[in-house]
DNA sequence: AATCAATATGTAAGCGTTTACATTTAGATC
DNA sequence: GATCTAAATGTAAACGCTTACATATTGATT
């Protein structure tokens, strides 16, 4: 029924073995019967089958790509930084989310050594160790972007979290804010949560602002709870002037808060976000927050991992990414 | 190096065979032979080669999905869906974007073809009608959602389109809107997109309100270009009092240019979006849009097309499923 | 103990490619 | 035209699994 490699090496007159030459190296085969054979694959419609193609290989030229969630955009823009880069490089992705669990993950990593991936793009610290465990059996190469995994020997592209949450929190402070809150994700989650978290903490140490358990809230990522996160902060009895939110998402939920308490962002809270999502800067006040590499660090993340799948590059890769505090009218000058 | 089933078989003292039964059909085989033969495979790291298997069998248990752009969030939500509905019947997913082009399209199908994908999901109409003639001319069910696609005798998944836009306009009319601008999707990238403005234009017609070219302006979808189309129209010298933006991305663009112009959105102009985007509830005014079913949509269509692959159904599901107007307070009753 | 039907296992031929190696062909050199 | 080299093509054995069919084992029935 289905026609194959053979069907129409016996149409074209010649073997298999030219066959499969004019498709995977054409300028190993003569001008005029490389016309022969393609007519023949043409004419009848032949379809390459990349499965018994690669069972032949050694590469299947796919890349798997572990995600927490496609529903938070941000990670769609990594995702497409790594897809383009990986097409541009005629690889092509198997794409997988791991909905914060950790089981999930195991399975996906799994999924993916079956079908016989080229090789592993993590996005943060495996959330189960014997994910990585089992990585670490296989001879595939993998790599981790979004967030620095000092303790294990693999190259990562991503950027400094940490930092990055400090320097919102100096801002908040250079503003004249003193009392700040911190929604912040959950730290069973992501290690990024938690690095934001230690990120927001080292600015108050230096400002020498003392630490108040009952300012900072973990939730998932949503809107939803990043509004009731800040309802819950701003109605307190001595209420933050200012609230991080650990990504915009969240963000667009507290501002929603203030809204619905009366509150004016910009003019009597400070709220800062973290990723600069596209609807960031349109937000009525356009948000301040943090510009974060997504769609670089997926395109370095997958051409690093496609060098060291064809032996090209060193295996210790670690480029640390820029981020950018963008300043728009979301934080208040405190008198 | 790798070790295979052959291996196991060897080392467990069984034939091949029985290693291949412990895999696919457990119970088909003694338990006593079958705990030898998994402690064989434990103990030696044992991965399944899917490649292998599918060549053996005919199926590959994935399907191939293919999304205009992984950027807008609201495809993410129906890639979850056909994601999730997917793995809970064993599928994997293969995931591709268009970003709108008919080449990369039928690229992208080619390779599903290639990678022998047992089904595929179209969101939308073809762009390409090599692409439909190729499906067509294999043996592998498709569908499509997101847009009935009439003239194509395949099952779809899908929303009314074009109603859900003619009720967009019903209710600017029922607030006394008579000058109603449109930022349209630009047809040539999507039928949904002119799909929308026929629905517009249902409207005008039935209100009797004259159709006028220069109220209407197609963009691609994206913040910026919902900004810049949403300026143009509020400068006009007589400017619409009402806006239906084709998808919430341009709306929140909208908004910010009503802003820019000092024109209070839900007061002095009405805008509504489409889509019903997470975000679209913590607007300042909070956006009316409208919700479509991307979940469902993902998650039937799913279904329906493993049940074609698995030849469970009839081959002619044809689902129009609901939408709704979700009213809030971006729209001004007009004296 | 013989018979029979399940049940469990083994044998070997695919599945559609790739590729090392062998063979043929073509073109250049003398 | 004989010789040699390089280019083009062919042969056949993998690749790691599935599965139809054959054979062996089991246990119930007589």
């Amino acid at each position: 029924m289905t026609i194959t490699i053979t069907d129409v090496a016996r149409i074209a007159g010649v073997s298999v073995a030219t066959v499969s030459r004019v498709i995977n190296y054409p300028d190993r085969v003569k001008e005029s019967t490389r016309c022969k054979v393609q007519k023949a694959m043409d004419e009848n419609h032949y379809v390459y089958n990349a499965l018994a193609g690669s069972l032949g290989k050694s590469s299947t030229r796919t890349l798997g790509l572990i995600i927490p969630t496609i529903t938070n955009p941000i990670f769609a823009v990594s995702t497409q930084g790594v897809q383009s880069a990986a097409a541009r490089r005629g690889y092509s992705l198997l794409l997988g989310s791991t909905e914060y669990d950790a089981e999930t993950e195991y399975n996906l990593v799994q999924l993916y050594l079956e079908k016989q991936v080229d090789g592993i793009v993590f996005s943060g610290r495996p959330l189960n160790d014997r994910s990585l465990a089992y990585m670490k059996s296989r001879r595939i190469p993998y790599l981790f972007t979004w967030e620095a995994v000092d303790d294990i020997d693999a190259p990562h592209i991503t950027f400094d979290n940490r930092r990055a949450a400090k320097q919102v929190v100096d801002y908040f402070v250079s503003m004249g804010h003193r009392r700040i809150g911190m929604v912040a994700g959950r730290f069973k989650d992501t290690g990024r949560a938690y690095r934001r978290w230690m990120g927001y903490k080292d600015a108050l140490v230096q400002w020498e602002i003392p630490y108040d358990d009952k300012l900072v809230i973990q939730k998932p990522y949503s809107v939803a709870s990043g509004r009731e996160a800040a309802t819950r902060l701003l109605k307190m009895e001595e209420p933050p002037t200012a609230i991080f939110c650990a990504n915009d998402i969240l963000a667009y939920g507290a501002m929603a808060a203030a809204r619905d308490l009366g509150r004016r962002v910009g003019v009597d809270v400070g709220i800062i976000g973290f990723d600069d999502l596209e609807m960031s800067a349109v937000m009525d006040p356009p948000l301040t927050t943090v510009r974060i590499p997504g769609h670089e660090m997926g395109t370095m993340g997958a051409d690093a991992l496609i060098d060291m799948v064809e032996g090209k590059k060193p295996e210790t890769v670690q480029y640390v990414l820029e981020t950018d505090l963008i300043l728009r009218e979301s934080v208040p000058r405190l008198n």
